[in-house]
Order: structure tokens, then C-alpha cells, then sequence
DNA sequence: TGGGGATTT
């Protein structure tokens, strides 16, 4: 919870005799200043407030921790769990075996708890309380507690499985049911029984769920601490609005008119700019999305308007596709966002729909990010331990992915040489799981390392991995007179969106970094600079994985060279194998191959170019195929028919169940009747309709056509 | 010629 970092809410510490780190520190001048500084900041940080009602259950938490391996910790905002349990349990020595760590979903928090909690022990941080995200290990060899990611925690049990350095790992947050974290839960369950003479796990969630938890991890005790937040009154709405927008316009005038003093924070599904005529005096309506449930504290909010509503986005298994849809919240979120009112104050949460449709209706837990999403990488990860006792398909998830989610990422992982037709990894998966990488990227530098393109290659997927879209928008009405426009910068030569950014940052790189050049064209610098970092830690990567230096300079003169940027072009489409599609025979359109079959439509802010006649490539690949007002391909890459048609082969191969371990999921086959199951198309994934067939026919046709060519 | 919630290695 964010709440903890709040600089009002600290510990009344009765131990304080207990913590003497800091007294090696004071041996320079700077250092005492320093010190003096931190004693200032804590003794005021204690001053300022009441103990947190976690260091009431002390006893009872250390008991359960100390009886059990696992312990599930209940705490609502303001219980103070974030920053209190690591420094209780540091009291009761458990850093003197190994390192206390605790993860969080969120870079920001880790970074942010972790000075929080340095602060409070009175000790730098980096010393022994420290940090580490991606990009930023702010640890030492005197670090005892250790705030990460998640997904730090997992690159670091992938080089060390047993995570031998650490005497208890905290899983905070675990409600908001991170990808990450329902892995980690997973592992967590394996590894206590391999560790539990000298390893504790703890549970941290906010919410309701704490009885499951606790069945997963056979039945361990849960110990609830209350928060402290103030009575949050709610108010429903007889029946459902017509319209949203307006519905909250008239709460929030109505709060404006009738209500005391305090922020106004509304829940809404996407950004909106209403709120025309301003209220006379200072009252703040803030109109936030779901950022606002986890991410981003509003001080000062007393009444929260809730529309019910979240944009989610989901991804289908079936067909490829991500779609981004407007769903009904779950109880937990709701509950999520009345907290928000009552964070300084008794406050009131206005709910634009009636009791009745939240207590039929509302789902009572969020759907987990783990059955949202495709999960080639997290199945990538997890065959990368090679644990022998784990079997991906049986993987003891808290809520487990569908099996069709988890078959769609093994054909995925098989068609771009992850896993072989067994299901068991490669040793270019293995290789693939160390990249901090999609696995259609990973595979995408290793095919290009063996093809001399390794350094564009890398570019490419450093952009790609850029956080926020680099490229401005393509509105007409924001003409106003840049020394550039962004029409200037180079256009991918034809052959798609993965040169163009691949062109881009050379056109950067050959400024030597110039943030005004970023800014001339309107490029977000944050943007560019991240991918910097990214393409700098990737480079490394592949070095190490290599044993040696390889050849990851940019070029300088690719102006020259009249570039087709095959090799390149060659290496997407080996990588980009499970996600590639053809085109249409009559027109523009495109249809995914290795899918379910969807006619779909490149995005029309693709710079892939039509040829003289006017068609689009016969094939691309693509980096995302996401439903929005239609279904379209997002960034696209022109590859050639003759790489495509081995990969067509392997799709037409996939025996789903010897990919999932030979033992058949759906059908209960034997063993022996998998092996007997003739390697023809009859064995398909999809077995064609008859619309499908019909389409396969025109292909049929097609594909002849052009071999006569 | 379209529209975009939030994360992370």
C-alpha cells in the first residue's frame, strides 16, 4: 500500500536500543551530517505519529511465524505491513541467517518502502536496508533487508532456484494477484518444503482472500491486522446511470453543493476532459483510472465517486488476440477504491450503481493477471528452472490459467524453437529465458547474432520495449511549426514499423544522444532514454550468454549501404514465427496463421507500404494483434514467403498433446496411442470448419500462383 | 486511416 510511505506514518519504536548499524558510519565529517540529518528526519518521523496497529500483533505474527513456515498476514491500508514486518522480524534476528526480502508488484513502491524504511533504522540506504529493480541495485554485502520487484525476485531464483541468501521472502501486495507474484506464490509452495528448516515465507494481502491463500499453502495460519483507515459511508445509486460521464458530473456538483470540505476523486474506465465551469472556491475533483487504486495516492480526498467500471485488457487464446474491454469491477476493487476516502478523514464513496448489482454481480476477487494474459514467457521461465519436480501443466498455481491458455503458449514456445516437439526445452529456449525479454524477442537476437545483425536487432527490441508509445500521434490538427515534424524521420523504408524504429534510433544514436534532437521530433525523451538503458543492459546480456564481446556497435553509415535489411527482416520472422499472418488474396486485409484464423487489418498507423499495384507484402509479422474498434495488427514487418513456409510446416505439425509432456489433458489418451498418432495435418491444432477450409483452398491456390512465379 | 487501463524482467 502506498499509505506506508507516508511520511505521517511511522513506528513508535520501543526498541530502538536494539539497532546500532549506523554506529561503524560516522566516521567522516559528511557522514555525521548525514547522520545528524537521519536522527532528525526518524525522531520527527516518530514524533508525528501513533504506532501502527501492526506492532500491536507483534507477538502474535512472531509466534506464527516462528511455529509455521508460512503465515499469511491480513492487513488493511495504514497497518503499516509494508514497512513494519520487515523491521519486526529483523528484531527477532531473522537477518542474522540471511536477507529479509520483500517484494512488491511495483517499481516505484520498492524503491520508495525501502527508503522509508532506512529512515526509520536510521541507516543509508544501500547499507543494510536497500533495494533493487531493474536498471538500480541499490543492495550491498551489508544489506539484511531487501526491498524488489517481483519480477527482480524471479530473474534472481532463475540463477539460484534454492534462493539459499534469504532467510524469509515477504510476498506483499499478493491481492493484486501480479503474474509475477502468482508465480512466485508457486515456487514459494515448492520451495518451503525443500527449505523449511531455515526459510519463512509470509503472505501480505488486503483483502478478503486470506482463507485461500491459506488452503494453498496447506492451512496456514492467517493473522489479521486492522488498518487505519477511518468509516467510509456508502452510498449506491438506485439504478445504473445512463450515462457515466454525466452521472458523475452530478455527484460531484451535488458533493460540491451539499458536502463539507475535501477532495472529490472519481473513478473512471479512460481519460475524460469534462468539468467545464469551475467551482467558485478550491475544491480538487480529480478523475483518475485504476491508477489510482494502487499506484498513486491523492492526499486530501474525502468523497470517491465509483463508476463500477474498469478497462481491462485480456488476451485470447483461441485467436491471439488482446482486446481492451470495459468490465464490471470486482468486490475487492470496489472496496479498493472506497478506501481511498478515507484515508485522512471519515469520508463517503458514492457508488454509481445499486447494492443489489454489487452484491450479485460484482465478481468478488479481480480476475488474476495470470488468466489475462498470454503466457509464453511466464511458460518460457518456468521449464527454464528445470525443476524436475515441476511439470508446467500441473504447475500448482493459486488460480490456475486455463489449460488452453497454457497450450496456446507451448505452441507458441515450440514454433519459435523454445521447446521441441516434447514439450521440453531447448537449449535455445534456455538461452531465450535469460533475456529479459518477450520470447518472440528473445529468439529474434539469437537468430540474428548467428546472422551478423545482432546490433540492429537489438535496437529493435529495445524499442519495442519502451514503456509509452515513442512516436506522437498522427493528428492533423497539431500542425504547429517544429524545426521538425515527425513525417521527417525515417519511414522504414516500406518494409514496416520494426525498421522504422530501428532507423530511428540510429538517427539518434548519429545525433549522439541529443535530447533536443528527441524533442525536435517529437519523441518522448523519458522514451528514448529508457531504450537506451534497455539496449545497453541487452547487450550485456548477450555478451555474457556469449562469453565474449560480439559486435553490438551501431553502424553509422546504414545511409549508404542500400539496405534490404534481410538479415534482419529474416531474424523477425524466425522469431516472430507464432505470430505471423498473409496476406489476403484480393485485398489489404491479412489473415494469422498458427491461430484460430482471423481476417485482420494492418493498423493504419503501420508505415509498411504497398508495392506499385498497390498490395500490402503477401506476409508480415507483427508484434501485437489487439481487438479495439476492429481487429488490427500492430507494429508489422514485411518477411518473405520462402522464411514463412517452414514455419507453415511446423505449424501444420503441432501435436498439442506430446507438447504438453505426451500425457494427454483433454483426451485421456495413453501414452502409447500419442506415440502411434501419425505426423500428418490431420493432427492440426484447429481442425478447419468449413469456412476455414475454403479459406485454406484460396491459400492453397495462391501459394501455387506464386511458386510459378 | 484509428483511439490507448495498469504493471514488470
Amino acid at each position: 500500500m502506498c499509505g506506508e510511505g507516508d511520511p505521517t506514518q511511522v513506528q513508535m519504536d520501543g526498541n530502538i536500543g536494539m539497532i546500532n548499524w549506523n554506529n561503524s558510519h560516522l566516521q567522516t565529517q559528511t557522514d555525521a551530517i548525514k547522520q545528524t540529518t537521519n536522527n532528525y528526519l526518524r525522531r520527527l518521523a516518530i514524533l508525528s505519529m501513533a504506532d501502527l496497529p501492526i506492532l500491536q500483533f507483534e507477538e502474535t505474527i512472531m509466534k506464527a511465524v516462528e511455529e509455521n513456515t508460512v503465515v499469511v498476514i491480513i492487513g488493511e491500508t495504514g497497518s503499516g505491513k509494508s514497512t513494519q514486518l520487515s523491521q519486526i522480524l529483523h528484531r527477532r534476528g531473522y537477518t542474522k541467517s540471511g536477507i529479509v526480502g520483500v517484494t512488491q508488484p511495483r517499481r516505484v513502491a520498492a524503491v520508495s518502502v525501502a527508503r522509508r524504511v532506512s529512515q526509520e533504522l536510521g541507516v543509508r540506504l544501500g547499507d543494510e536496508v536497500g533495494y533493487a529493480i531493474r536498471f538500480e541495485d541499490r543492495t550491498s554485502e551489508r544489506t539484511r533487508i531487501k526491498y524488489l520487484t517481483d519480477g527482480v525476485l524471479l530473474r534472481e531464483s532463475l540463477s539460484n532456484p534454492e534462493l539459499d541468501e534469504y532467510s524469509v521472502v515477504i510476498l506483499d501486495e499478493a491481492h493484486e494477484r501480479s503474474l509475477n507474484t502468482d508465480i512466485l506464490l508457486g515456487l514459494m509452495k515448492r520451495l518451503v518444503e525443500r527449505r523449511a528448516s531455515n526459510f519463512k515465507v509470509l503472505i501480505t494481502s488486503a483483502t478478503l482472500d486470506g482463507e485461500k491463500v491459506s488452503q494453498f499453502f496447506s492451512e496456514c495460519p492467517v493473522v489479521r491486522v486492522p488498518g487505519k483507515l477511518f468509516p467510509v459511508e456508502i452510498v449506491y445509486s438506485h439504478e445504473r446511470p445512463v450515462s457515466y460521464l454525466e452521472s458523475s458530473l452530478a455527484t460531484a456538483l451535488d458533493i460540491h453543493m451539499k458536502e463539507g470540505e475535501g477532495d472529490v476523486l472519481i473513478f473512471m474506465t479512460g481519460q475524460v476532459r469534462v468539468f467545464g465551469p469551475r467551482p467558485p472556491n478550491c475544491r480538487r475533483f480529480i478523475v483518475a483510472t485504476n491508477i489510482a487504486e494502487t499506484s498513486l495516492t491523492v492526499d486530501g480526498v474525502v468523497y470517491v465517486i465509483d463508476s463500477g467500471y474498469v478497462k481491462q485488457r485480456q488476451y485470447n487464446p483461441s485467436t491471439g488476440m488482446y482486446s481492451l474491454d470495459v468490465v464490471q469491477i470486482s468486490k475487492v476493487q470496489a472496496h479498493q477504491r472506497a478506501g481511498r476516502a478515507g484515508r485522512t478523514r471519515p469520508g463517503k464513496c458514492y457508488r454509481l450503481y445499486p447494492s443489489a448489482v454489487y452484491e450479485d454481480e460484482f465478481l468478488d476477487v479481480t480476475i488474476p493477471e495470470i488468466q489475462r494474459s498470454s503466457l509464453a514467457g511466464s511458460v518460457l521461465y518456468l521449464k527454464s528452472l528445470d525443476l524436475p519436480d515441476i511439470d508446467i501443466l500441473k504447475f500448482d498455481f493459486l488460480d490456475s490459467p486455463s489449460p488452453e491458455s497454457l497450450q496456446d503458449a507451448l505452441k507458441q514456445l515450440y514454433l519459435i524453437d523454445a521447446i521441441d516437439e516434447n514439450g521440453l526445452i531447448t537449449r535455445i529456449g534456455k538461452t531465450m529465458a535469460e533475456l529479459p525479454l518477450e520470447p518472440s524477442l528473445s529468439r529474434t537476437l539469437m537468430e540474428a547474432n548467428e546472422h551478423g545483425c545482432l546490433s540492429q536487432a537489438l535496437t529493435v527490441a529495445a524499442m519495442l520495449s519502451a514503456e509509452t508509445t515513442l512516436l506522437p500521434g498522427r493528428s492533423k490538427n497539431t500542425e504547429k511549426k517544429r524545426k521538425h515534424d515527425y513525417l521527417d524521420l525515417p519511414d522504414g523504408s516500406g518494409w514496416g514499423d520494426h525498421i522504422q524504429l530501428l532507423q530511428i534510433y540510429e538517427c539518434w544514436h548519429q545525433t549522439n544522444y541529443d535530447i533536443d534532437w528527441c524533442k525536435d521530433y517529437q519523441l518522448q525523451v523519458r522514451g528514448m532514454k529508457f531504450v537506451k538503458d534497455v539496449r545497453r543492459q541487452l547487450s550485456q546480456i548477450m555478451q555474457k550468454i556469449a562469453k565474449g564481446p560480439l559486435d553490438v556497435q551501431i553502424s553509422r553509415r546504414w545511409k549508404e549501404s542500400q539496405q534490404d535489411y534481410h538479415n534482419l527482416r529474416r531474424a523477425l520472422c524466425v522469431g516472430y514465427a507464432n505470430q505471423l499472418a498473409e496476406r489476403m488474396v484480393y485485398h489489404n486485409g491479412y489473415r494469422t496463421l498458427g491461430f484460430k484464423p482471423q481476417v485482420v487489418q494492418v493498423h493504419p498507423s503501420s508505415v509498411l507500404k504497398p508495392d506499385d499495384e498497390g498490395k500490402l507484402p503477401d506476409y508480415v509479422v507483427y508484434q501485437e494483434l489487439i481487438a479495439t474498434s476492429r481487429p488490427y495488427l500492430r507494429t508489422v514487418c514485411a518477411v518473405n514467403i520462402a522464411w514463412v513456409t517452414p514455419i507453415l510446416d511446423k505449424v501444420n505439425k503441432i501435436n498439442i498433446n506430446k507438447l504438453s509432456g505426451g500425457i494427454g489433458r483433454i483426451e485421456e489418451h495413453t501414452e502409447e496411442n500419442m506415440s502411434d498418432l501419425p505426423k500428418t495435418d490431420n493432427v492440426v491444432a484447429a481442425v478447419p470448419d468449413d469456412h476455414e477450409s475454403k479459406i485454406q483452398a484460396a491459400r492453397e491456390r495462391f501459394l501455387a500462383r506464386k511458386g510459378k512465379k
